[in-house]
DNA sequence: TATGAATGAGACTTCATTCAT
DNA sequence: AATGAATGAAGTCTCATTCAT
């Protein structure tokens, strides 16, 4: 059948992105079938062709897509961030915005990088590097300049990340607890874990 | 065909565990192919239904398995503790000693939950949280007993676990950075995040 | 949209048959995709069907015309003709001429009848076996009138066709052997497979 | 299901290609179902796979094997012959058996190339240049030694190639015309066509 | 006329699974 | 215990075709 009244190209694809990424959250980019996510958006299968040529291709851009508003958002956000303090508390606030916010797209930025080819990995994971190395950046200059407890940036970095992103496994927005109560917890346990030595 | 002399079942199924550990670490559950796993270990893909008869148990029972042996070790290693203060440097040795030495289990068993039956993901996530219920413990005394900062203890112990979780993405045994520094840089870590107020 | 500035419906379709005839020539026509051949014309899929509705009509007319139009340069190419000699000279020449000089057409119009159905079989090859039947009729009378070695018309018939036919699958018309020479060695090889006896 | 009584993977692989030569010779490679090819030996499609991994490859291994054998039987076929004239009768008979009683075979084996990735068709390719230039070698000699009519050895060689490969697109073993017959007519042909000067 | 959106059939291929041997 | 033969479902992808715009 040709066109139905009213289809659009660029809606379809938002609806089809807005699916997938919901499908690859629950059940993992291999377990998502092309016929299954064509149904989500009311296609059928052949016509997903016309929007996913190829589905690894697709799972690329995806994540290199997410990958590039993380940053983009990122970097809009710190501006005019001047002290290491301030720097890392709006870091806490918009990690932990992002990543509940939309934790579901992180997740799978994170989880399926394992699904793409080396080429299509470099290419995703540079942009995640680029984001640590700006977290790492501030530890440096607050260790500098206000003395804060990072005896290893690289070990910190890493550990602050893994801390703060766990939210996205079980915060739920709709819980009892709120996003700001939240982003005051952790600022704090931020706080306390880089604490100025003596 | 008889069996080739020096095979024997029970080895051959720690080798089939073992090489399917490593591939759905890899690539995941879902792109692991039974056939190419019986090629693993030297076998066909008719012969691994020997001692694979359903692909999906088989990873419910891994992953039931490698919980269960981490609470069992767990529980081992705390024996004779009384402190809070002593359990918990005991929960962080002894996470970060599981999480860097058997890292790839660990990724599979909070990972691949999602390829499981309603049914098996019960099974193996009751294990999980027995683990964690045993730091959330920990916390709960510690902070009556020795007031440490713990507003809320469910938040507490998602953030110190994730924290101590993500060792297991990056850590290598093989690099500059040796178990024991890494260990006493986490406690140190936690020790301050629990810092008593004032 | 509109029809682009240039653009022409009877061209447009004349670059569809040129466009296919290479494209069929080199692979075959199952293998042509139609999306493609309206890429090598500068259309999108969609637009094709204005000019093909169907791609195996298509095919049909298109082996039918290559036949009908070979028939007509023929018959125009031999008037004027009286003696077998003569006739037999000047088919070599012109079967030669066509087969190198639309050596694609020629090719595709004798191997792809096999992908039609069997009515447009029939039209195509009707006029194919006219055109044999053209030789045979000369054969035949340079059998009686010149006494040349024709022990069974059908055989010669089929053998010199496949004798001429053949300079489609390797001459180029850009290599060293120019179509004149090409063509007094045909004819030379010719006369001499037909010699009259003693 | 599993494997049934009685059946046997060389036997189906035979029947495999046989039924897989009849298809491509009638209807093409392109154009050969996969599906259509198990049904033919009483196999479901998935089944196939066990015999035919990828259909590219099979075809190219196909072509490869046919042309394989030719030269094999050539080459044996040929062995004790010492004059020109000889080794040219027994190239025609040679031939043309082959050509008829194959010709399935000696007819996909040049008319399918085209659905061979350039790798595939060098391969096989290869072997039907070393079988010309057996003909090639025999016309060399007979231009030196008898005189024979070539004028330049590679436009004869592929002339008599055409020419005596034709058959095997209009002969039936079963008509009027017997195989000895037919290899009579065209030996007495190529004799004229060679037919020492003066 | 040309395009883009959609269809549905069917292509090749992969895969877990079964079971006679 | 291991293999090889077969299955059937499902996967991704291609393609000719249709038709509102």
């Amino acid at each position: 059948m040709a066109r139905p009244i009213g289809s659009n190209g660029a809606e379809t694809m938002r609806a089809i992105r807005s699916a997938a990424i919901k499908r690859i959250y629950q059940h993992g980019y291999e377990a998502m079938s092309l016929r299954v996510l064509a149904a989500d958006v009311g296609l059928r299968g052949g016509s997903l062709h016309n929007y996913i040529p190829q589905k690894q291709e697709f799972l690329a851009n995806l994540l290199d897509e997410i990958m590039a508003e993380l940053l983009l958002d990122f970097e809009e956000h710190m501006q005019g961030v001047t002290t290491p303090s301030e720097a890392l508390q709006r870091f806490v606030g918009f990690h932990i915005e992002w990543h509940t916010e939309r934790k579901e797209e992180v997740f799978i930025g994170n989880m399926e990088l394992r699904s793409l080819s080396p080429e299509q990995h470099q290419r995703v994971s540079a942009k995640r590097k680029r984001y640590e190395q700006h977290l790492k950046d501030i530890l440096e200059q607050g260790k500098v300049q206000d003395g804060w407890s990072v005896e290893n940036a690289d070990v910190t970095t890493k550990a602050l990340l893994a801390l703060l992103t766990g939210v996205s496994n079980w915060y739920h927005a709709d819980g009892k607890l709120s996003r700001e109560r939240l982003t005051k917890m952790y600022q704090a346990m931020v706080n306390r874990m880089l604490l100025a030595e003596k």
